[in-house]
DNA sequence: CCAATAAAGTTTACGGTTCAACAACTTTGG
DNA sequence: CCAAAGTTGTTGAACCGTAAACTTTATTGG
């Protein structure tokens, strides 16, 4: 067994700092978005829908972009079908595939709800951070997802 | 009603790589852990234990100090008592209180995790990012948890 | 001193997530 | 061409977190 390589005082803080604002961030984008009766998943889903040719996304693609399991993705997609944000359409080109799509309904919702999740995003997190530290922070979480698995 | 302040390509791109990067370390850490048959709440809450007086908190203070509400925090103590990591005592000082103390097993499979999960740490997070940036990292994430509201 | 208010912790019900199993279809390689 | 392996998406059950109501005890201010 190899010694632990313990972190130091100074990245212990760091470490803890980022859980802390993690979990700060996390809790206002929440918040604001609780008034669309939306949350941060159900929000992803609608902007990566909207991003989309004709608002569309086979629902593995989607899961992946939305970094949420089938399962998961299955579940929460049903629910917004019941709410009219999303319909399910059968896939053309491959008989497994079901494609999730934007309704209008659910596309008004997103239009209404960005600018007031963009300024939570803003209150919470970019505003209060200084320009070089944000970009900083940016590489640093660029350096994370990459892969070198 | 104001003009939405969108943000800039730049810095969606950095929203972007925050959240992806958030989730991959999450996803790491708890995978880490999992052989040990914890989650990251119940190591957080082992992890504050170890570090107070007698192993032991309140249950209100070790809420806060490990960002569950308390609600959750006795949903998660009474399944950490079943698995006899955790005892819980009455607090001498008010009657209201309850003390929440770490077990001898309790505090040894922390002992026993604690290594692989600093590995996890360094090994999702922070090997994985330029010393200066990870810097920049704490200070945006101390910014954001300071009190400004 | 006491009534009103606040704080600590638990409980319950509900809703969302995870996990494993499964059905339907596609791809691969022999 | 076809059997084996892989993908896609769903299902249902178990599990976990959330929110609101509630009990018990402390605190406050009139």
């Amino acid at each position: 067994m190899l010694e632990p390589r313990w972190l130091s005082a100074e990245q212990q803080r760091i470490w803890r700092a980022y859980l802390n604002g993690v979990a700060r961030i996390n809790e206002r984008l929440e918040v604001g978005l609780r008034p669309f009766g939306l949350d941060l998943g159900e929000y992803e889903i609608l902007v990566h829908l909207s991003e989309s040719e004709g608002h569309a996304l086979r629902m593995s693609d989607l899961a992946e972009s939305v970094r949420q399991s089938r399962s998961r993705l299955t579940h929460t997609i049903s629910r917004m079908e019941v709410k009219n944000l999303v319909q399910r359409t059968a896939c053309p080109s491959d008989r497994r595939g079901v494609i999730a799509r934007l309704t209008d309904h659910g596309y008004r919702l997103l239009v209404q709800a960005a600018p007031a999740h963009v300024e939570s995003v803003r209150c919470a997190f970019v505003d209060r951070v200084d320009p070089d530290d944000f970009e900083a922070l940016g590489r640093a979480m660029e350096a994370v997802t990459r892969v070198t698995d």
